[in-house]
DNA sequence: GTTCCTTGTCTTTTT
DNA sequence: GACAAGGAAC
């Protein structure tokens, strides 16, 4: 693929990000602008370049982002060169590195990853021990507050004189320090913090990249910013991309303020807006920015929709959390119905604020019998069967891990007491040794415990050292034992089927399921080291040594402690559709046609324990920006302790109410039409709707009280279950349809009471909604939608009138006419039945849709249901289709590269060679830029780069385009002065080497 | 000393 | 509903 089929398909901000020259480019990117997409192509368009992809370093900030990342970048290559990026959370990339090089900073070999439950077992002995009065909670998050910070230095009180409390956690600090070393344990901030010195010290284990790319900058906090710039030390080549409004991360030390950091460290700093939202109906975005625009100390930055108006966001009133719950399964059962099957369950997330709000959703749901997912929540690894059996591995593998020793020791029950524990524990401190030594030692004969060991205890303690000394023996001796062969080795040994059954007789089928998961993802991810796909080298760099490959286990238990699920997903199948419940933090970077937030009141958001409401507010922009077509708010007015709520601040200006709903919209056909055009979908057919809406129970949002007082006759509605089954119908459900029918056509006379799309499309003439007044222009008016425009509408016009937004804008179609969705171009199969414009210019196969667009479809054969090409798919299980699309077929690079690392005949460049095979197609096309590639003496930019330079300024400056590009240097110039003004494309300066 | 049972407390977000 | 703490029985 050519850098140019690689612009081909992206906006103007986007093909000037990634194809900047700069050194440092900053794109900072609203919610669905195409940022992940944006991040994507611009490490392709490093690679169509020349740059190696081992030299090139992508972080992420959670594993979710990291796993989609990489997918992405291997549908858009298609030649699996992706696996070879150096891609991955930043704590896993540091790991990686630690892995390797941390002897160069006196980091044992094998080393284990202390998760959270580890410190704060660690930190609640410290505080036992010494009669601390502090927290642990309380330490463990200020412990980890030092670290993010950098970790050096006491805490400094202004008196001078240190309080009791400081000197208390002074302490603390240092013997949760200690004790970690003792265990040979890093926690999440050390793989961070000590990797930051490892580049400090030795530069040169990072000399050899040359680019790195940061998604969600905005959440890096100090130490993660360190890394980034030592990581960059060698090329200084950084693309960061981020948004300040979806910072979220707070909590864990992110820092906003990492951006003008960044611009006072790297001044010559390209930065690029994008603008337009592909995501999310003008509605929803323009609610969604009245209520980050509340935060007065945040930089206004525009964000235009480029779908229609849409449906408005819906706040409704319960009587209290169940009734909520209840409501959640109406609406999406109403949803599903009235829409004829434009969306499945896949298509509903509802986002929580916490977890725990979950169970009353979870139990609705499942009474309802409708599938979900939870995301979030407890995990799978904390689950106690689980979490004893990696205990076990980890001190297998780890001995010296008191606490994973501990937790062992006495299950199943070995006779030993929580105070013999405790008092080995302690013995063991005392002697600055490990528990595993003490016990060695007494079981042994060598050396008696001070602490008093029965005879019996002492028996079976005996046997667990045989067990653990055993399995390490097969760990090291042969290289055929597995992991999942050692956790049948323990589970045999121990006998813990038994255990199971004797201790949680009542779920053990559960719980051994997840043992049998367990050793699913065991065999699975033994199974991907071997593919090579995780594969984990490093470029070889001269003069300095490089630890050997851990052993299998290690590299199991950091996955689990990095919580890198083995997909996960995968194992549920994609054959079912399931409803996704999750927090909002968990749900960044994620998108779904229709959105729950519930419980949207004082004290669950902003949470009570909250600290920063403007985080919290920004939570919720997060959470109503994941929503592309429907968006539902929801209070109960009385909490669990029956006492009255208050509604969330965020939501309660009147400014909002106007852009609010109080229940659910009638979902009639424009409704139900906009949402197909706001999806990209096929209109469901009338027939096919009143098909599927005949067993719903009302088709209005009127089975509670509007205003959320309590329900007189609760009862009457849920008592009737069978109501909702789909397996009979008897005479009352025939009598029902009949009037729904009525009631539907109905609807499709009158006028809706909602937004009525702003535009209809040739998709009417597919949908059998003849009935709606015909506007004229084909396909999607999309990019002309400014905000602000929309805004005067909402204030002035009444919402039952039909007006299209005007095409006002200077440049009414900036968005190229396939750039509409921009999952297209990854390659993905895409369910459009129209394409949003017939492009005249493209080539891509995908606008040949064949002949089942509605477009297409005779008039006469509009009532049936659209073809099954049109049909919907889960969005899930077309993810996970083969790819077939051509796209994917490109040729990037020699698509098998030599393994750099260890086969480089010349060891005295940093840069690994070239491709053993000319590279083809791009490539060839273009000498590769010695700007780009840094000679290993260090050169300077070439003719070359510059040529290619201006040529891709041609391309932005070119098209005519008066509007600013939204690319800007610096940030300190602030966002307002874009916009109107017009300045024209200012050229990035391209930076030779140095 | 260990195990089992009852009572009371608390419930943010993630690597 | 999960978990810690305390008390009684083994």
């Amino acid at each position: 693929m050519s850098s140019d089929s690689l612009l081909a398909n992206l906006n103007q901000s986007q093909q000037a990000a990634v194809s900047s020259f700069a050194d440092t480019v900053a794109i900072l990117a609203g919610p669905g602008s195409g940022k992940t997409h944006t991040l994507t192509s611009r490490t392709a368009w490093l690679l169509a370049q020349g740059v190696q992809p081992w030299n090139i370093i992508v972080a992420t900030f959670t594993v979710k982002a990291a796993r989609e990342m990489k997918e992405r970048i291997g549908k858009l290559l298609g030649n699996g060169l992706e696996a070879k990026l150096v891609l991955g959370t930043f704590h896993s990339i540091s790991r990686r590195y630690l892995a390797r090089y941390g002897h160069l900073i006196g980091i044992k070999k094998d080393f284990g990853i202390a998760d959270s439950a580890d410190s704060l077992a660690i930190i609640k002995r410290i505080c036992k021990r010494n009669n601390f009065t502090i927290d642990p909670k309380v330490a463990r998050s200020r412990i980890s507050g030092r670290k993010s910070r950098g970790g050096h230095g006491k805490e400094k009180s202004k008196s001078g004189a240190k309080s009791v409390e400081v000197q208390e956690f002074d302490l603390c600090y240092d013997q949760y320090e200690e004790a970690l070393k003792i265990s040979n344990l890093l926690d999440y901030d050390d793989l961070l913090l000590r990797c930051v010195d490892l580049l400090r010290n030795h530069p040169s284990c990072a000399s050899n990249v040359e680019a790195v790319l940061i998604d969600e900058f905005q959440d890096t906090n100090l130490v993660q910013f360190d890394l980034m710039r030592l990581f960059a030390a060698e090329r200084k080549r950084i693309t960061i991309v981020g948004d300040p409004d979806q910072s979220i991360y707070g909590f864990r030390a992110a820092e906003i303020k990492n951006y003008k950091r960044m611009l006072r460290q790297y001044p010559d700093t390209v930065t690029i807006a994008l603008e337009e939202n592909y995501r999310s109906s003008g509605a929803i975005l323009m609610s969604a920015l009245s209520v980050i625009q509340q935060d007065g100390s945040r930089v206004d930055k525009s964000l235009m929709p480029t779908h229609t108006v849409g449906t408005r966001p819906v706040l409704r009133k319960l009587y209290n959390a169940y009734m909520e719950a209840e409501w959640i399964v109406t609406e999406i059962k109403r949803c599903q119905g009235m829409t004829g099957g434009l969306m499945d369950l896949n298509d509903y997330a509802i986002l929580l604020r916490s977890s725990s709000l979950s169970r009353l959703i979870e139990a609705s749901l499942g009474k309802a019998g409708i599938a979900y997912r939870m995301v979030g929540g407890l995990k799978f690894y904390d689950r106690v069967e689980i979490k004893t059996i990696l205990d076990y591995l980890r001190v297998i593998n780890q001995p010296e891990n008191n606490d994973a020793l501990a937790r062992i020791i006495n299950t199943p029950s070995r006779r030993i007491g929580e105070a013999t524990i405790k008092s080995l524990l302690e013995e063991a401190d005392k002697k600055k040794t490990t528990m595993w030594a003490l016990i060695l030692g007494a079981v042994q004969g060598r050396q008696n415990t001070t602490t008093k060991l029965q005879k019996p205890a002492e028996q079976s303690l005996s046997k667990l050292v045989n067990i653990i000394l055993t399995a390490r023996k097969k760990l090291t001796d042969s290289n055929d034992t597995s992991t999942v062969d050692l956790i049948r080795y323990i589970m045999e040994k121990t006998g813990y089927e038994k255990w199971l059954e004797d201790h949680h007789g009542d779920v053990t089928k559960a719980r051994w399921d997840n043992v049998q998961e367990l050793i699913t993802q065991a065999s699975d991810f033994q199974d991907l080291l071997s593919s090579g796909y995780e594969d984990e080298a490093l470029p070889e760099i001269e003069g300095l040594e490089q630890e050997e490959d851990d052993n299998h286990l290690s590299r199991f238990l950091a996955n689990v402690a990095l919580n890198a699920e083995v997909n996960k997903d995968d194992a549920e199948g994609p054959g079912t559709a399931q409803v996704t419940i999750s927090t909002i933090h968990a749900a960044k970077g994620l998108e779904w046609p229709v959105v729950f937030i519930p419980a949207v009141y004082e004290g669950s958001i902003p949470h009570s324990r909250a600290d920063d409401p403007n985080e919290e507010r920004r939570l919720l922009y997060v959470a109503m920006t994941r929503a592309k077509a429907l968006l539902y708010m929801s209070v109960p007015i009385k909490n669990s302790q029956s006492e009255e709520t208050t509604l969330s601040p965020f939501v309660s200006p009147s400014s909002l109410n106007r852009l609010l709903e109080k229940k659910g919209p009638a979902l009639g056909s424009s409704t139900v039409q906009s949402i197909a055009q706001i999806l990209r979908r096929g209109c469901p057919t009338a027939n096919s709707i009143t098909e599927c809406c005949s067993q719903l129970r009302s088709i209005e949002d009127n089975l509670f009280p509007e205003d959320g007082t309590e329900d007189n006759h609760p009862k009457s509605r849920f008592e009737t279950n069978s109501e909702f089954s789909t397996y009979h119908m008897g005479q009352a459900q025939k009598r029902r349809k009949v009037e729904l029918n009525r009631s539907l056509s109905n609807i499709e006379q009158a006028p809706e009471r909602n937004w009525k799309p702003t535009f209809t499309t040739t998709m009417d003439r597919a949908s059998g909604f003849t009935a709606l007044p015909m506007t004229s222009r084909n396909g999607f008016v999309s990019a002309g939608s400014h905000l602000q425009v929309l805004n005067e509408q909402a204030a002035k016009a009444p919402p039952t009138v039909e007006k299209e937004i005007p095409k006002s804008r200077k440049n009414p179609s900036k968005v190229p006419g396939n750039q509409g969705n921009l999952m297209a171009f990854l390659g993905k199969p895409e369910p459009i039945v129209e394409p949003p414009r017939l492009p005249s210019r493209t080539t891509n196969k995908q606008s040949q849709v064949p002949s089942t667009t509605p477009a297409s479809i005779p008039p006469d054969l509009a009532s049936h249901r659209i073809g099954p090409s049109a049909r919907l798919k889960p969005p899930m299980s077309r993810e996970r289709e083969p790819d077939t699309h051509p796209r994917n077929n490109y040729v990037f690079l020699s698509s098998s590269p030599p393994r750099a690392p260890k086969s480089n005949p010349n060891p005295n460049s940093s840069i690994p060679e070239k491709p053993a095979e000319p590279p083809k197609q791009g490539l060839m096309a273009r000498p590769p830029l010695m700007s780009l590639i840094r000679p290993p003496g260090g050169g300077g930019a070439g003719g070359v780069g510059a040529s290619l330079h201006v040529t891709s300024m041609d391309r932005a400056t070119g098209s005519g385009v008066k509007r600013t590009l939204g690319v800007k240097r610096g940030l300190d110039g602030g966002w307002e002065n874009r916009g109107s003004k017009g300045k024209g494309f200012r050229p990035p300066v391209l930076r030779g080497g140095k």
